[in-house]
DNA sequence: GTCTATACTTCGATAGAC
DNA sequence: GTCTATCGAAGTATAGAC
Protein backbone atom coordinates (compact mmCIF):
# COMPACT_ATOMS: atom_id res chain seq x y z
CA UNK A 1 0.00 0.00 0.00
CA UNK A 2 1.72 3.38 -1.03
CA UNK A 3 0.55 6.26 0.81
CA UNK A 4 -0.56 9.00 -1.68
CA UNK A 5 -3.76 7.19 -3.50
CA UNK A 6 -4.91 10.10 -5.51
CA UNK A 7 -5.10 13.57 -5.72
CA UNK A 8 -2.39 15.72 -3.78
CA UNK A 9 -3.84 18.06 -1.60
CA UNK A 10 -2.73 20.42 1.62
CA UNK A 11 -5.46 18.85 4.15
CA UNK A 12 -4.89 15.74 5.65
CA UNK A 13 -7.44 12.08 5.41
CA UNK A 14 -7.39 9.38 7.42
CA UNK A 15 -6.02 5.83 6.46
CA UNK A 16 -7.69 3.23 4.44
CA UNK A 17 -7.76 0.85 6.97
CA UNK A 18 -9.78 2.90 9.74
CA UNK A 19 -12.53 0.82 11.47
CA UNK A 20 -14.47 4.56 11.08
CA UNK A 21 -14.03 4.55 7.54
CA UNK A 22 -15.83 1.45 6.87
CA UNK A 23 -18.95 2.07 9.39
CA UNK A 24 -19.01 5.44 7.39
CA UNK A 25 -19.02 3.50 4.06
CA UNK A 26 -21.49 0.93 5.28
CA UNK A 27 -23.77 3.47 6.60
CA UNK A 28 -24.03 5.39 3.48
CA UNK A 29 -24.25 2.03 1.38
CA UNK A 30 -27.47 1.33 3.29
CA UNK A 31 -28.55 4.72 3.03
CA UNK A 32 -28.21 4.65 -1.00
CA UNK A 33 -30.48 1.29 -0.81
CA UNK A 34 -33.08 2.58 1.92
CA UNK A 35 -33.48 6.31 0.24
CA UNK A 36 -31.81 6.74 -2.24
CA UNK A 37 -28.57 8.59 -3.27
CA UNK A 38 -29.83 11.78 -2.62
CA UNK A 39 -30.51 10.63 0.79
CA UNK A 40 -26.46 10.29 1.32
CA UNK A 41 -25.41 13.51 2.95
CA UNK A 42 -22.51 14.18 5.26
CA UNK A 43 -24.78 14.41 8.58
CA UNK A 44 -27.09 11.69 7.41
CA UNK A 45 -24.19 9.20 6.81
CA UNK A 46 -22.35 9.97 9.87
CA UNK A 47 -25.97 9.91 12.32
CA UNK A 48 -25.94 6.30 10.34
CA UNK A 49 -22.98 5.45 12.09
CA UNK A 50 -23.41 7.12 15.08
CA UNK A 51 -20.77 9.44 14.46
CA UNK A 52 -20.20 13.21 13.76
CA UNK A 53 -20.43 14.62 9.80
CA UNK A 54 -17.24 16.32 9.96
CA UNK A 55 -16.03 12.49 9.75
CA UNK A 56 -17.45 11.92 6.39
CA UNK A 57 -15.46 14.93 5.08
CA UNK A 58 -11.97 14.03 7.40
CA UNK A 59 -11.80 10.13 5.82
CA UNK A 60 -13.56 11.09 2.23
CA UNK A 61 -12.91 14.74 1.65
CA UNK A 62 -15.77 15.21 -0.49
CA UNK A 63 -19.01 13.48 -0.74
CA UNK A 64 -18.12 12.61 -4.66
CA UNK A 65 -15.57 11.05 -2.81
CA UNK A 66 -17.01 9.02 -0.62
CA UNK A 67 -19.52 7.86 -3.55
CA UNK A 68 -16.50 6.68 -5.31
CA UNK A 69 -14.68 4.79 -2.69
CA UNK A 70 -18.64 3.60 -2.10
CA UNK A 71 -18.94 2.45 -6.08
CA UNK A 72 -15.42 1.14 -6.33
CA UNK A 73 -15.82 -1.45 -3.53
CA UNK A 74 -19.10 -3.12 -4.46
CA UNK A 75 -17.19 -2.99 -8.31
CA UNK A 76 -14.50 -5.29 -7.17
CA UNK A 77 -16.85 -7.40 -5.63
CA UNK A 78 -19.27 -7.48 -8.16
CA UNK A 79 -16.34 -8.35 -10.88
CA UNK A 80 -14.95 -11.18 -8.30
CA UNK A 81 -18.80 -12.69 -8.23
CA UNK A 82 -19.17 -12.72 -11.74
CA UNK A 83 -15.61 -13.75 -13.04
CA UNK A 84 -16.40 -16.83 -10.80
CA UNK A 85 -20.20 -17.14 -11.52
CA UNK A 86 -19.43 -17.03 -15.81
CA UNK A 87 -16.88 -20.04 -15.33
CA UNK A 88 -19.90 -22.06 -14.15
CA UNK A 89 -20.83 -25.23 -15.95
CA UNK A 90 -23.91 -23.41 -17.82
CA UNK A 91 -22.71 -19.68 -17.91
CA UNK A 92 -25.38 -18.50 -19.49
CA UNK A 93 -28.01 -19.37 -17.04
CA UNK A 94 -25.90 -18.09 -14.48
CA UNK A 95 -25.90 -14.53 -16.50
CA UNK A 96 -29.53 -14.85 -16.50
CA UNK A 97 -29.53 -15.45 -12.71
CA UNK A 98 -27.28 -12.75 -11.93
CA UNK A 99 -28.85 -10.32 -14.07
CA UNK A 100 -32.18 -10.94 -12.34
CA UNK A 101 -31.19 -10.49 -9.09
CA UNK A 102 -33.16 -7.98 -7.80
CA UNK A 103 -31.34 -7.40 -4.19
CA UNK A 104 -27.99 -6.62 -6.36
CA UNK A 105 -29.41 -4.78 -8.67
CA UNK A 106 -30.85 -1.84 -6.89
CA UNK A 107 -27.58 -0.33 -5.43
CA UNK A 108 -26.23 -0.57 -9.40
CA UNK A 109 -29.49 1.57 -10.11
CA UNK A 110 -28.71 4.13 -7.93
CA UNK A 111 -25.39 4.57 -9.15
CA UNK A 112 -26.37 4.38 -12.93
CA UNK A 113 -28.96 7.60 -11.46
CA UNK A 114 -26.45 9.25 -10.00
CA UNK A 115 -23.71 8.94 -12.62
CA UNK A 116 -26.72 10.82 -14.62
CA UNK A 117 -25.17 13.94 -13.47
CA UNK A 118 -21.85 13.50 -11.63
CA UNK A 119 -19.15 12.91 -14.24
CA UNK A 120 -16.16 11.43 -12.18
CA UNK A 121 -18.95 8.75 -11.19
CA UNK A 122 -20.19 8.15 -14.70
CA UNK A 123 -16.59 7.93 -16.16
CA UNK A 124 -15.80 5.11 -12.91
CA UNK A 125 -19.11 3.08 -14.09
CA UNK A 126 -18.36 3.63 -17.66
CA UNK A 127 -14.81 1.77 -17.17
CA UNK A 128 -16.17 -0.85 -14.72
CA UNK A 129 -19.26 -1.56 -17.15
CA UNK A 130 -16.87 -2.34 -20.03
CA UNK A 131 -14.67 -4.75 -18.01
CA UNK A 132 -17.89 -6.41 -17.36
CA UNK A 133 -19.06 -6.85 -20.95
CA UNK A 134 -15.53 -7.69 -22.08
CA UNK A 135 -15.58 -10.76 -19.46
CA UNK A 136 -19.34 -11.35 -20.46
CA UNK A 137 -19.05 -11.49 -24.36
CA UNK A 138 -16.02 -13.61 -24.17
CA UNK A 139 -17.99 -16.23 -22.05
CA UNK A 140 -21.16 -16.17 -24.02
CA UNK A 141 -19.14 -16.78 -27.43
CA UNK A 142 -17.41 -20.05 -25.93
CA UNK A 143 -21.00 -21.39 -24.49
CA UNK A 144 -22.59 -20.25 -28.34
CA UNK A 145 -20.38 -22.20 -29.28
CA UNK A 146 -20.68 -24.78 -27.39
CA UNK A 147 -24.19 -24.89 -27.82
CA UNK A 148 -23.77 -24.98 -31.73
CA UNK A 149 -25.44 -21.68 -32.59
CA UNK A 150 -25.24 -19.86 -35.42
CA UNK A 151 -23.75 -16.73 -34.34
CA UNK A 152 -24.17 -14.92 -37.66
CA UNK A 153 -27.57 -15.07 -36.44
CA UNK A 154 -27.24 -14.73 -33.18
CA UNK A 155 -23.94 -12.53 -32.39
CA UNK A 156 -22.67 -12.46 -28.73
CA UNK A 157 -23.36 -9.05 -28.20
CA UNK A 158 -27.12 -9.53 -29.06
CA UNK A 159 -27.30 -12.47 -26.77
CA UNK A 160 -25.95 -10.86 -23.70
CA UNK A 161 -27.69 -7.78 -24.06
CA UNK A 162 -31.00 -10.01 -23.70
CA UNK A 163 -29.85 -11.97 -20.93
CA UNK A 164 -28.73 -9.18 -19.60
CA UNK A 165 -31.14 -6.21 -20.33
CA UNK A 166 -34.17 -8.57 -19.91
CA UNK A 167 -32.84 -9.59 -16.39
CA UNK A 168 -31.77 -5.90 -15.40
CA UNK A 169 -35.62 -5.05 -16.59
CA UNK A 170 -37.34 -7.55 -14.93
CA UNK A 171 -35.02 -6.78 -11.77
CA UNK A 172 -35.77 -2.94 -11.70
CA UNK A 173 -39.46 -3.64 -11.71
CA UNK A 174 -39.37 -5.77 -8.91
CA UNK A 175 -38.08 -3.08 -7.06
CA UNK A 176 -40.88 -1.00 -8.09
CA UNK A 177 -43.23 -3.35 -7.21
CA UNK A 178 -44.28 -4.36 -10.76
CA UNK A 179 -44.48 -8.26 -11.57
CA UNK A 180 -46.93 -8.40 -14.40
CA UNK A 181 -46.01 -10.87 -16.81
CA UNK A 182 -42.89 -11.88 -14.99
CA UNK A 183 -43.46 -15.50 -14.56
CA UNK A 184 -44.32 -15.74 -17.94
CA UNK A 185 -41.23 -13.85 -19.41
CA UNK A 186 -38.93 -16.47 -16.60
CA UNK A 187 -40.51 -19.62 -18.04
CA UNK A 188 -39.93 -18.47 -21.93
CA UNK A 189 -36.35 -17.35 -20.72
CA UNK A 190 -35.40 -20.26 -18.65
CA UNK A 191 -36.92 -22.63 -21.01
CA UNK A 192 -34.84 -21.09 -23.96
CA UNK A 193 -31.66 -21.09 -21.55
CA UNK A 194 -32.33 -24.91 -21.33
CA UNK A 195 -32.54 -25.33 -25.08
CA UNK A 196 -28.64 -24.02 -25.13
CA UNK A 197 -27.36 -25.47 -22.27
CA UNK A 198 -29.21 -28.28 -20.96
CA UNK B 1 -63.32 22.09 -14.56
CA UNK B 2 -64.10 21.92 -10.32
CA UNK B 3 -61.98 24.82 -8.39
CA UNK B 4 -61.04 21.55 -5.99
CA UNK B 5 -58.30 19.21 -7.06
CA UNK B 6 -56.96 17.20 -4.41
CA UNK B 7 -56.25 17.78 -1.15
CA UNK B 8 -58.39 20.55 0.78
CA UNK B 9 -56.36 23.25 2.49
CA UNK B 10 -56.57 26.31 4.32
CA UNK B 11 -53.65 27.99 2.04
CA UNK B 12 -54.31 29.06 -1.37
CA UNK B 13 -53.21 27.96 -4.58
CA UNK B 14 -52.34 29.37 -7.89
CA UNK B 15 -54.52 28.35 -10.76
CA UNK B 16 -54.10 25.65 -13.67
CA UNK B 17 -54.01 27.45 -16.53
CA UNK B 18 -51.12 29.96 -15.49
CA UNK B 19 -48.71 30.84 -17.68
CA UNK B 20 -46.61 31.30 -14.82
CA UNK B 21 -47.26 27.74 -13.35
CA UNK B 22 -46.28 26.46 -16.79
CA UNK B 23 -42.73 27.67 -16.60
CA UNK B 24 -41.95 26.36 -14.00
CA UNK B 25 -43.39 23.05 -14.75
CA UNK B 26 -41.17 23.82 -18.16
CA UNK B 27 -38.02 24.19 -15.84
CA UNK B 28 -38.44 21.47 -13.24
CA UNK B 29 -38.42 18.97 -16.51
CA UNK B 30 -35.28 20.59 -18.09
CA UNK B 31 -33.54 20.32 -14.87
CA UNK B 32 -34.24 17.01 -14.27
CA UNK B 33 -33.36 16.28 -17.74
CA UNK B 34 -30.24 17.73 -17.54
CA UNK B 35 -28.99 16.95 -14.14
CA UNK B 36 -31.22 14.52 -12.43
CA UNK B 37 -34.60 14.88 -10.07
CA UNK B 38 -32.23 15.79 -7.01
CA UNK B 39 -30.98 18.94 -9.01
CA UNK B 40 -34.81 19.96 -9.36
CA UNK B 41 -34.98 22.32 -5.71
CA UNK B 42 -37.41 25.62 -5.54
CA UNK B 43 -34.60 28.04 -5.80
CA UNK B 44 -33.04 26.38 -8.98
CA UNK B 45 -36.55 25.81 -10.46
CA UNK B 46 -37.66 29.18 -10.16
CA UNK B 47 -33.79 30.67 -10.83
CA UNK B 48 -34.26 28.65 -14.52
CA UNK B 49 -37.40 30.08 -15.21
CA UNK B 50 -36.88 33.38 -14.10
CA UNK B 51 -39.05 33.70 -11.17
CA UNK B 52 -39.04 33.55 -7.71
CA UNK B 53 -38.55 30.60 -5.44
CA UNK B 54 -41.18 31.35 -3.45
CA UNK B 55 -43.76 31.12 -6.72
CA UNK B 56 -42.75 27.46 -6.75
CA UNK B 57 -44.49 26.61 -3.30
CA UNK B 58 -47.45 29.17 -4.76
CA UNK B 59 -48.06 26.90 -7.62
CA UNK B 60 -47.62 23.87 -5.82
CA UNK B 61 -47.85 23.07 -2.25
CA UNK B 62 -44.87 21.07 -1.71
CA UNK B 63 -41.88 19.89 -4.43
CA UNK B 64 -43.52 16.39 -4.58
CA UNK B 65 -46.75 18.33 -5.65
CA UNK B 66 -44.27 19.60 -8.41
CA UNK B 67 -42.78 15.89 -9.12
CA UNK B 68 -46.78 14.29 -9.55
CA UNK B 69 -47.78 17.25 -11.79
CA UNK B 70 -44.93 17.20 -13.75
CA UNK B 71 -45.00 13.01 -14.02
CA UNK B 72 -48.78 13.36 -14.80
CA UNK B 73 -48.51 15.93 -17.82
CA UNK B 74 -45.62 13.25 -19.45
CA UNK B 75 -47.22 10.06 -18.86
CA UNK B 76 -50.72 11.49 -20.29
CA UNK B 77 -48.91 12.75 -23.51
CA UNK B 78 -47.11 9.65 -23.80
CA UNK B 79 -49.95 7.25 -23.21
CA UNK B 80 -51.37 9.38 -26.61
CA UNK B 81 -48.94 8.57 -28.45
CA UNK B 82 -48.18 5.53 -27.01
CA UNK B 83 -51.63 4.17 -28.38
CA UNK B 84 -51.46 5.73 -31.69
CA UNK B 85 -48.34 3.81 -31.96
CA UNK B 86 -49.71 0.63 -30.82
CA UNK B 87 -52.40 0.95 -33.68
CA UNK B 88 -49.73 1.12 -36.85
CA UNK B 89 -49.86 -1.77 -39.07
CA UNK B 90 -46.67 -3.14 -37.74
CA UNK B 91 -47.13 -3.07 -33.83
CA UNK B 92 -44.11 -5.42 -32.76
CA UNK B 93 -41.66 -3.03 -34.53
CA UNK B 94 -43.27 0.59 -32.99
CA UNK B 95 -43.20 -0.83 -29.89
CA UNK B 96 -39.80 -1.76 -30.23
CA UNK B 97 -38.66 2.06 -31.79
CA UNK B 98 -40.62 3.47 -28.60
CA UNK B 99 -38.67 1.77 -26.26
CA UNK B 100 -35.17 2.23 -27.63
CA UNK B 101 -35.56 6.05 -28.05
CA UNK B 102 -33.05 7.20 -26.01
CA UNK B 103 -34.24 10.68 -25.51
CA UNK B 104 -37.64 9.37 -24.35
CA UNK B 105 -36.33 7.30 -21.99
CA UNK B 106 -34.09 9.60 -20.04
CA UNK B 107 -36.86 11.54 -18.03
CA UNK B 108 -38.82 8.37 -17.02
CA UNK B 109 -35.59 6.56 -15.95
CA UNK B 110 -35.34 10.02 -13.25
CA UNK B 111 -38.36 8.91 -12.71
CA UNK B 112 -37.98 5.57 -11.60
CA UNK B 113 -35.08 6.69 -9.93
CA UNK B 114 -37.26 9.68 -7.67
CA UNK B 115 -40.04 6.61 -7.01
CA UNK B 116 -37.06 4.25 -5.25
CA UNK B 117 -38.10 7.02 -2.44
CA UNK B 118 -41.33 8.80 -2.87
CA UNK B 119 -44.14 7.26 -1.90
CA UNK B 120 -46.57 9.19 -3.68
CA UNK B 121 -44.63 9.40 -6.61
CA UNK B 122 -44.44 5.05 -7.07
CA UNK B 123 -48.27 4.86 -6.58
CA UNK B 124 -48.44 7.52 -9.50
CA UNK B 125 -45.99 5.00 -11.57
CA UNK B 126 -47.39 2.00 -10.94
CA UNK B 127 -50.36 2.76 -11.50
CA UNK B 128 -49.74 4.46 -14.81
CA UNK B 129 -47.33 1.66 -15.22
CA UNK B 130 -50.00 -0.93 -15.21
CA UNK B 131 -52.10 0.78 -18.08
CA UNK B 132 -48.91 0.92 -20.49
CA UNK B 133 -48.60 -2.82 -19.41
CA UNK B 134 -52.53 -3.93 -20.11
CA UNK B 135 -53.01 -1.53 -23.42
CA UNK B 136 -49.38 -3.31 -24.71
CA UNK B 137 -50.90 -6.86 -24.06
CA UNK B 138 -53.71 -6.10 -26.04
CA UNK B 139 -51.80 -5.36 -29.02
CA UNK B 140 -49.07 -7.62 -29.02
CA UNK B 141 -51.59 -10.89 -28.52
CA UNK B 142 -52.87 -9.51 -31.68
CA UNK B 143 -50.00 -9.06 -33.14
CA UNK B 144 -48.89 -12.51 -31.98
CA UNK B 145 -51.94 -14.18 -33.65
CA UNK B 146 -51.47 -12.37 -36.91
CA UNK B 147 -47.70 -13.50 -37.31
CA UNK B 148 -48.97 -17.38 -36.67
CA UNK B 149 -46.65 -17.17 -33.38
CA UNK B 150 -47.61 -20.22 -30.98
CA UNK B 151 -48.30 -18.07 -27.87
CA UNK B 152 -47.66 -21.49 -25.91
CA UNK B 153 -44.35 -20.95 -26.48
CA UNK B 154 -43.71 -17.37 -26.71
CA UNK B 155 -46.30 -15.92 -24.26
CA UNK B 156 -47.13 -11.84 -24.80
CA UNK B 157 -46.04 -11.21 -21.79
CA UNK B 158 -42.80 -12.35 -22.43
CA UNK B 159 -42.26 -10.76 -25.83
CA UNK B 160 -43.10 -7.72 -24.41
CA UNK B 161 -40.56 -7.68 -21.79
CA UNK B 162 -37.48 -8.19 -24.48
CA UNK B 163 -38.73 -5.73 -26.78
CA UNK B 164 -39.67 -3.38 -23.85
CA UNK B 165 -36.99 -4.35 -21.53
CA UNK B 166 -34.22 -4.63 -24.24
CA UNK B 167 -35.06 -1.65 -25.91
CA UNK B 168 -35.07 0.49 -22.55
CA UNK B 169 -31.72 -1.18 -21.47
CA UNK B 170 -29.99 0.12 -24.53
CA UNK B 171 -31.52 3.39 -24.87
CA UNK B 172 -30.32 3.42 -20.54
CA UNK B 173 -26.63 2.58 -21.59
CA UNK B 174 -26.73 5.33 -24.81
CA UNK B 175 -27.93 7.85 -22.19
CA UNK B 176 -24.99 6.97 -19.99
CA UNK B 177 -22.45 6.92 -23.12
CA UNK B 178 -21.60 3.12 -23.15
CA UNK B 179 -22.72 1.75 -26.75
CA UNK B 180 -20.60 -1.43 -26.89
CA UNK B 181 -22.65 -4.49 -28.94
CA UNK B 182 -25.46 -2.17 -29.85
CA UNK B 183 -24.93 -2.08 -33.10
CA UNK B 184 -25.22 -6.22 -33.18
CA UNK B 185 -28.19 -6.13 -31.20
CA UNK B 186 -30.18 -3.95 -33.00
CA UNK B 187 -29.87 -5.65 -35.77
CA UNK B 188 -30.79 -9.02 -34.52
CA UNK B 189 -33.66 -8.03 -33.03
CA UNK B 190 -34.52 -5.97 -36.53
CA UNK B 191 -34.07 -8.91 -38.49
CA UNK B 192 -36.37 -10.87 -35.89
CA UNK B 193 -38.99 -8.51 -36.04
CA UNK B 194 -38.70 -8.54 -39.65
CA UNK B 195 -39.69 -12.08 -39.58
CA UNK B 196 -42.53 -11.67 -37.44
CA UNK B 197 -43.68 -8.45 -39.18
CA UNK B 198 -42.74 -8.64 -42.73
C1' DG C 1 -55.77 36.04 -7.97
C1' DT C 2 -50.66 36.75 -7.74
C1' DC C 3 -46.34 37.38 -5.65
C1' DT C 4 -42.81 38.91 -1.64
C1' DA C 5 -40.64 39.06 3.01
C1' DT C 6 -39.05 36.05 6.09
C1' DA C 7 -38.23 31.80 9.31
C1' DC C 8 -36.13 27.83 10.17
C1' DT C 9 -33.50 23.57 8.74
C1' DT C 10 -29.93 21.09 6.56
C1' DC C 11 -26.18 21.11 3.41
C1' DG C 12 -20.85 20.63 2.23
C1' DA C 13 -16.53 21.99 3.68
C1' DT C 14 -12.43 24.04 6.36
C1' DA C 15 -9.40 25.40 10.17
C1' DG C 16 -7.65 24.13 14.12
C1' DA C 17 -7.81 21.44 18.85
C1' DC C 18 -6.47 17.13 20.98
C1' DG D 1 -3.19 10.06 13.59
C1' DT D 2 -8.03 11.35 14.94
C1' DC D 3 -11.78 14.26 15.80
C1' DT D 4 -14.45 19.03 17.01
C1' DA D 5 -15.98 23.92 16.53
C1' DT D 6 -17.81 26.69 13.21
C1' DC D 7 -19.05 29.10 8.56
C1' DG D 8 -21.49 30.46 4.56
C1' DA D 9 -24.58 28.70 1.11
C1' DA D 10 -28.74 26.36 -0.19
C1' DG D 11 -32.93 23.75 1.05
C1' DT D 12 -38.40 23.76 2.06
C1' DA D 13 -42.20 26.10 3.51
C1' DT D 14 -45.47 29.78 5.64
C1' DA D 15 -47.67 34.24 6.58
C1' DG D 16 -48.96 38.22 4.81
C1' DA D 17 -48.61 42.34 1.28
C1' DC D 18 -50.24 43.83 -3.12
Amino acid sequence: MTKSDGTASARRIGTEASKTRAALLDAARQLMLDEGYAAVTSRRVATKAGLKPQLVHYYFRTMEDLFLNLFRQGAELNLERHAQVLTSSRPLRALWEFSSDASGMALTFEFVALSNHKKAIRAELLSYAERFRALQLEVIGVALERAGVDQALYPPEAVLMVLAGVGQFVSMEVNLGLTTGHDQTRATVERLLHQLEP
